[in-house]
Order: C-alpha cells, then sequence, then structure tokens
DNA sequence: AGCACGCCGACT
DNA sequence: GTCGGCGTGCTC
C-alpha cells in the first residue's frame, strides 16, 4: 500500500511560513483523515502540536521525510469543500493565513481546550528510569510511581517553561510513556433530560400505591404517552430528581437525553401571514424572482429609499427561495438586528429561522450553526460573519444598508461580508440582492457599469413626506461670543418641540479618533496640497496631515484665509453635550445614548423603550440612536455635527455623510408632515449636505464620482494599503522605507507589469496606539492576481527578514482611511 | 510568532 | 567551569 499523505493549513503558521504543510498519515488514522476535517499535527522544531485543517490527500511526499498526523479531531468534516475554496479565495485577496479564514467561518464552541497527558508506563522501573541523563532523567523525575499520569502544561511548567514535547516524544517512542491527548470542545452539546411513562398508566399507578401524591402526578401528567422535561415535571408536580430517579429505576419511567439548542424560541411568536405588496413592491419582486429562477449567480440592486418597504420584498423572496426547497441569508448591520426585526421574520418563518451575531454567548451561536447546519433552520438573519452561515443549497443572499461600514471586519481576516457574499453567490448559483436607501459608491458604480440591475422602490410608505430641513450655519457664532455645540437655530426648535410636548433626538457626528480641524468663522478646512484631500489634525505635533503621502501643514491657531482665530478640532463628546442641554433646557429630561452606557446587554433596547414610552424629551447619542427613528412622537432630529465626518481623512466620509443625514431626513417625517431636521454645519454650501437634505441620491452619486476620479479613489481605482506597526518608531519608519525602496525596485524589473507609484510612509490616522505606533504606505493599483503575488511577496520577506523583527506589517486592500 | 541552537559575559 | 543573556534561522 502506498504511503497516504495529507495537506494541511497549521494553525500555529503566521503569514511569512502560512501554506499547505504535507503530513503522513499512519495506517491507523487513515480511515478518519476526512478532507475538511481537523487533525492534530507535530509544528516546528520543537514538535509542539498544533490544530490543522485537512484541505487535500496527496500522492508523494517529494522524497522528504514526513511527519505524522498525531490525531483526528472530527469525526465528520467541519467544513464543506465549498469553504475550503472559499478560505483559499479570501486568503489570496485579504492577506491572511488560511486558519485566519477557517476562524471567521467557524463559531468559537467548535475549538478546542487541549489537555495533553503522558502516562508512564505501570511496569516501568522508575528509579532505573530516573537516573538517565540529561532530559529524560529531569523527566521522569517529576513522576512519583509507574502508572502515573502528568500533564503536558504541568511537565513543562516544572522543568522552567522549557519546550518538553521532544524528549516527551523519545520516551513515548521508547514505550515508556504513552500519548494521550484530551482534546474538549470549548462548546459542548446541550442535551435535556426528558421522561416518559414506560408501561400503561393505570398499571404505574397501582405500582405507586396512594402514599405518594407527588408521583401519582407525574403518572398522570404523563398518561398521555408523551415526553416530558425533567425540568418541567418538577415544576408541574413537585416530585423531586430523586422520586423521579427511582421511578426510573423501578421501570416505571423511561429516559431519554435530547439534543437543546440554545437558540431563540420563537414558537410564541404568533404566525403571520405573508405581506402583502404594494404594485411597487410587486413589480420589484417580479423582476428579483425572476432572476431567482434562472438558478445562475445572479446579482441585483434594490435601490429603495427609506420607508419603502424593502423588508417586504426580502420576505417574498425568502419565502419563494423557501418554497424552490433552498435556503436563505439575510445579512443586517449590527444596529439594524434589533427584537422588532427578529419578530418579522419568526412570524413569518417560525422556527426555521436561525440568528447570528456577535452578542450571543458562544453556546448560543455553536447552536446556530448546528441548527443550520443539520439544515433545521434554512433562514439564517445576522451580522457579518453570517455571511458564512453553512446552509445547505443557498437560494438568495440580501444584505440589508448594504452601504454600512459594519460589514467591513475590522480584524483579521479584514474581509467585507459583501466581497464574501457576492463570491458564494456565484460559487452556489444564488441570487445577491443588495438592498440599501442610499448604496455604496461601489455598488452604484457596478450597477452604472451594467454588473447588477437596479430595482426601484421610490414610494414612500404610506405616502409619508419629507420633513423641513434647516441646515443651519454654524460659522460666526463664535464671533458671536456663543459658546457651546448647540447653535439658535436648534435652540428655538427643541424649544418649539419642548412646548408641543414632542420628543427629539440629536446626533452626535463622530467617528473612531480622527480629529478634523477647522475654521468656525469661514469654514475653511486643511488640504493636501498633492493629494487634494482633507488632512487631519494630530494634537501631538500641532500639525495637519495627509494620511496618504504624508505632508503635514503646521497649524499656528490662526487661519489661513480668513485670519479668524477660532479653530474646532472637535466638538465635544456626548457627556458635554448633556451638560449643555441641562443647562439651557433644565425642565426637559434627556436620555444619553453612546458606548459608555451602552455596555450592558440589551441596554440599547431597555434606553429606547424608555424613550418610546414618553420617559424622557429628548434622546442624544451617536449612530447608534438611528433606531429610535421610527418613533412617533419624535418630530426633531438634529445633527450637532456634520462635519466632523465630512471631513474625515477618507475617501467615504463624504458616503457615510450622506447616507446618515438622508437617513436622518428621510425618517424624520415619517409619519408626520410635522417633522423637522436641523443640521448644525460649518459648511452650508457644501453639495454632500445640500443633495442629503433634498435626499437626492443621483446628485450626490455624480458629484462624488467627479472627486474619486480626481482622488483616483475606489471605485475608480483600487487602493492597496501597507501598514507597519511596532513599538520603537524610528524602527518602524526605518522598515517600512526599506519596504518602499524593495517595492519599488521589484516594479522597476520583475514587476514592471504593474507599476504603481508608492505614496507614503505617513503617520496613521492614529499614529500611537497602545505604545505601538503605525505607519502607511499607500498605492494606487488595480487588484489583479500579479498585484497581489507582489504585495504577498514584500510581506512575507519582509516578515522574514531578521532586520524587521519587532515589526509588524499588513496589507489592506480599499480599507476605510 | 515560537522555539532551539549557538556564542558571549557573570557567577559558584 | 556553567548558567543564562538574546542574536539568528527554521517551521512538512
Amino acid at each position: 500500500m502506498t504511503e497516504k499523505i495529507c495537506a494541511v493549513a497549521v494553525d500555529a503558521a503566521t503569514y511569512a511560513i502560512d501554506k499547505l504543510y504535507s503530513y503522513r498519515v499512519p495506517d491507523e488514522l487513515r480511515e478518519q483523515v476526512q478532507i475538511g476535517a481537523r487533525v492534530l499535527v507535530p509544528f516546528g522544531i520543537g514538535n509542539k502540536r498544533a490544530e490543522a485543517v485537512v484541505l487535500a490527500f496527496r500522492e508523494n511526499s517529494g522524497g522528504r521525510r514526513l511527519k505524522p498526523v498525531v490525531e483526528v479531531l472530527d469525526d465528520a468534516p467541519v467544513l464543506t469543500r465549498g469553504q475550503l475554496k472559499l478560505a483559499a479565495w479570501m486568503r489570496e485577496r485579504l492577506y491572511c493565513t488560511y486558519f485566519d479564514c477557517v476562524h471567521a467561518m467557524l463559531p468559537a464552541g467548535l475549538w478546542f481546550r487541549r489537555n495533553e497527558t503522558y502516562t508512564l508506563a505501570p511496569d516501568a522501573d522508575l528509579p532505573a528510569l530516573q537516573k538517565r541523563e540529561g532530559e529524560a532523567g529531569a523527566v521522569l523525575a517529576l513522576f512519583d510511581r509507574p502508572g502515573q499520569t502528568l500533564a503536558v502544561s504541568d511537565i513543562r511548567q516544572r522543568l522552567g517553561g522549557r519546550s518538553v514535547t521532544r524528549v516527551l516524544d523519545a520516551l513515548a517512542g521508547e514505550g515508556v510513556l504513552t500519548y494521550h491527548s484530551n482534546t474538549t470542545q470549548k462548546s459542548t452539546d446541550k442535551t435535556e433530560k426528558m421522561l416518559a411513562l414506560d408501561m400503561e398508566a393505570g398499571e404505574a399507578m397501582a405500582r405507586i400505591g396512594r402514599r405518594s401524591p407527588a408521583r401519582l402526578d407525574v403518572v398522570s401528567v404523563l398518561a398521555d404517552g408523551g415526553w416530558m422535561s425533567q425540568k418541567e415535571l418538577v415544576y408541574m408536580t413537585g416530585a423531586s430528581d430523586a422520586a423521579l430517579r427511582d421511578m426510573v429505576k423501578k421501570g416505571i419511567l423511561r429516559v431519554q437525553y435530547q439534543e437543546q439548542l440554545r437558540t431563540p424560541d420563537f414558537s410564541e411568536v404568533p404566525q403571520a401571514a405573508p405581506p402583502v405588496l404594494s404594485a411597487a413592491q410587486q413589480q420589484v419582486y417580479d423582476g428579483l424572482a425572476a432572476l431567482m429562477d434562472e438558478d445562475a449567480p445572479r446579482a441585483a440592486l434594490l435601490f429603495g429609499v427609506t420607508g419603502s418597504g424593502k423588508t417586504q420584498v426580502y420576505l417574498k423572496l425568502i419565502e419563494k427561495a423557501l418554497a424552490k426547497g433552498k435556503s436563505a441569508i439575510v445579512l443586517v448591520p449590527e444596529i439594524g438586528l434589533t427584537p422588532q426585526v427578529l419578530r418579522q421574520f419568526a412570524a413569518l418563518f417560525g422556527d426555521e429561522v436561525a440568528v447570528m451575531h456577535s452578542a450571543l454567548s458562544v453556546g448560543e451561536r455553536y447552536d446556530s450553526f448546528k441548527k443550520i447546519r443539520s439544515g433545521r433552520a434554512r433562514v439564517v438573519i445576522g451580522t457579518r460573519s453570517a455571511v458564512f452561515a453553512p446552509v445547505q443549497d443557498l437560494g438568495v443572499l440580501i444584505i440589508d444598508e448594504e452601504q454600512d461600514g459594519a460589514y467591513r471586519s475590522e480584524q483579521s481576516p479584514r474581509y467585507h461580508a459583501r466581497d464574501v457574499a457576492k463570491y458564494r453567490a456565484a460559487q452556489e448559483n444564488a441570487l445577491l440582492v443588495l438592498g440599501s436607501a442610499t448604496p455604496s459608491v461601489e455598488t452604484y458604480y457596478g450597477a452604472q457599469q451594467g454588473k447588477y440591475p437596479v430595482f426601484r422602490l421610490t414610494e414612500r410608505f404610506l405616502g409619508a413626506g419629507l420633513p423641513d430641513v434647516l441646515i443651519a450655519d454654524m460659522r460666526g457664532l463664535a464671533r458671536e461670543g456663543r459658546a457651546g455645540v448647540i447653535g439658535p437655530q436648534l435652540e428655538s426648535a427643541l424649544l418649539d418641540t419642548l412646548e408641543k410636548g414632542k420628543q427629539a433626538i440629536l446626533f452626535l457626528n463622530r467617528r473612531g479618533n480622527s480629529r478634523v480641524i477647522g475654521c468656525a468663522l469661514c469654514g475653511w478646512v486643511p488640504e493636501c496640497p498633492s493629494c487634494s484631500t482633507n488632512m487631519t489634525y494630530h494634537s501631538v505635533s500641532g500639525r495637519a496631515m495627509c494620511h496618504y503621502c504624508g505632508a503635514s501643514v503646521k497649524i499656528t491657531g490662526k487661519c489661513p484665509v480668513c485670519g479668524g482665530e477660532s479653530l474646532f478640532t472637535e466638538t465635544p463628546g456626548t457627556q458635554k453635550v448633556e451638560e449643555e442641554l441641562r443647562a439651557r433646557f433644565p425642565s426637559a429630561r434627556v436620555l444619553r445614548m453612546d458606548a459608555d452606557t451602552m455596555t450592558a446587554k440589551g441596554a440599547h433596547e431597555k434606553l429606547l423603550s424608555r424613550f418610546a414610552k414618553g420617559e424622557a424629551d429628548i434622546l442624544l447619542g451617536t449612530q447608534m440612536v438611528t433606531k429610535g427613528l421610527d418613533f412617533e412622537n419624535v418630530t426633531l432630529v438634529g445633527v450637532l455635527d456634520a462635519d466632523q465626518s465630512l471631513y474625515a481623512q477618507d475617501y467615504r466620509a463624504r458616503e457615510r455623510t450622506f447616507s446618515l443625514i438622508t437617513q436622518v431626513v428621510g425618517r424624520a417625517g415619517r409619519r408626520f408632515d410635522t417633522g423637522k431636521a436641523v443640521i448644525q454645519t460649518y459648511s452650508p454650501t457644501h453639495p454632500v449636505i445640500l443633495t442629503a437634505a433634498r435626499q437626492d441620491y443621483e446628485a450626490f452619486y455624480e458629484r462624488e464620482m467627479e472627486t474619486r476620479q480626481a482622488l483616483q479613489c475606489p471605485p475608480v481605482c483600487g487602493l492597496t494599503v501597507l501598514t507597519a506597526v511596532g513599538e520603537v518608531e524610528q524602527q518602524v519608519l526605518k522598515s517600512l522605507i526599506a519596504l518602499k525602496v524593495r517595492l519599488q525596485s521589484l516594479m522597476e524589473g520583475q514587476y514592471a507589469d504593474v507599476k504603481a507609484p508608492v505614496l507614503g510612509p505617513a503617520a496613521a490616522q492614529m499614529v500611537k496606539v497602545m505604545g505601538r505606533y503605525r505607519y502607511h504606505l499607500t498605492m494606487r493599483a488595480e487588484s489583479s492576481a500579479r498585484w497581489r503575488a507582489l504585495i504577498a511577496g514584500v510581506i512575507r520577506e519582509f516578515m522574514l527578514d531578521g532586520k524587521n523583527r519587532g515589526v509588524t506589517v499588513f496589507a489592506d486592500e480599499n480599507p476605510d482611511m
């Protein structure tokens, strides 16, 4: 028989050395090693055990002597061939390891806690063995008696933390020790003890006799022959656990353990009839349904203004997918996954719904995963990571609010759920629906290029009108000697609202830690002369800097345009604004909602429901208050600092600002025509603000495309950013400059075909995070296989080069910066 | 990233 | 003489 060899992706491998490693499959594991299953392999010089996923089988080892697979961790594959293919696809595009991708696809509960042990042979001559030389003797000295078992971690610790795997393996080879590993999954399958009668009810009664009333109750409760959980039975009859155990022993009851899923129980949500579509909705649905029927990779943009009822169309599409025997995935931004939305899905699809989002516990997520993988749930609703849900036979994949930034992962793998969704839909012949009221510029550009048909919903639900939009010019406020963040227009609108007993929502529109600087008198904002993008302020150096090319200008405290001396850097936080509100409107009840007050689980809902009940007059917060916009009594919405997001140095900043203002304005007038929106800005004539105020996406888009063309940013051009991070600033810069030189020289020779200018090094928005400095190199180039090979190659080379010790580098394509 | 190997200074 | 400092190179 020929040797069997498997190619695996190893967990312990870092990006620089990540590739497929070959291992010999011992004969006794031949049957168990399967593609997509996890195995334990010795890795590195120390042969430390590492988890790995089998990706393929190979014929020969190329003449090398291979290490053997130690153990098989899964009886059945945890990843399908399709998922393995997706992992390879992601790895190539996201500059990450196979295992990073695998981690993204599987719930944390599926991972293992490992406890490896070695047991001394029962017949070992311990005194003789302990006299042995070197490490072997030292290891054996830790044993007190033959047959004893010690954990590897324990042995290692007692020997001063050195790697001991090699000696242990050698001793195991001699037969002195035997290896054993207990791998326990982090989340175990939860079961529930179920009881039922094991004989006729009458006979059972007779056996028990009148002296045990609780037991008689148990029999009568179970008389219909059904199963009931022990927990419930105890609750209903008052019988003790011991009594029930005894009844089982006597043969009156029988036990069965039923798998229990820690998934939300929708059984009490009353079933609802499928939504009735309006004529416009029906037309859109028909178009999308026809695409789904083509059973080929299809993608479409559902461009529906706020309040036009996109969800109804989604529900109908999912219903159709189910009717065809297929599954559906709906992605929503974190903020959109409210209990109300869930109930809407549950009312239509009942127990076929599975939820996946980050607020679930490890166990809950694991159970949702199981419910989906087994096919018990065919409708998945969740946030970003739900795009990996292991549904069988995907029919439709919907991304709601596809422009939302929450679809991009901030940690490795830095995937964008929309990109993964596109790939999945294409691979699995599913329909991809990108839904939005303000599509991302990338998506709309794709639609304009003919990549996706566009379906439009332009009518507002129930014909609700737009609110009055007031663009409040904040320039010159400082000159008048007025301080604070609430301008006169907003102040009077607030007074008016409070007088009428209505409610108001105020947005503090800040993002991350970038500081926009500008003139409070004329609205001037510093711009990079070579990149024509806004610069952001760094208080450490007192300079405004460009994050693409690294150029900077000194901020003197005086506006170069009007000479004014009131430069704003950032608006105060929610706490400060709250104080100001209390001071100016002492009788108003203010509710603050921000990251600080929202740490507890479910705090969101609690706060919003208090607001909905009218327990407060003003709701103040960051983006997360958008959920409150649907409340009937809210007639005023204020955006306190539109500029903070507008001028952030990020080519998507204008797009985000447009989207936010559009949503705010669109929703404020949802129920009443009396709604009012106040947008405070230092740039009252900025096209983004003007187009958003009148909900004119097309005009915004036209203008924005011109800007992107001028800036050479996506979707016109690809952007690749290399970031170096390290504790010694000079070293980070030195390494990054060397990397730049290396890139440039490769693009002179071997990679001349993908030549692109390299900008930087430039400081990151946050130059120093937790004692580590970050600098960027920026390149404008189309991402192609060749380009990615160049980038991946230089990163690997960089990380393997001893000179760069202490500095790590990673790449991102079209990131949010 | 770990981890082992190897070559130098401070200690019993 | 040796214990342990961290520079260097490898991971089937």
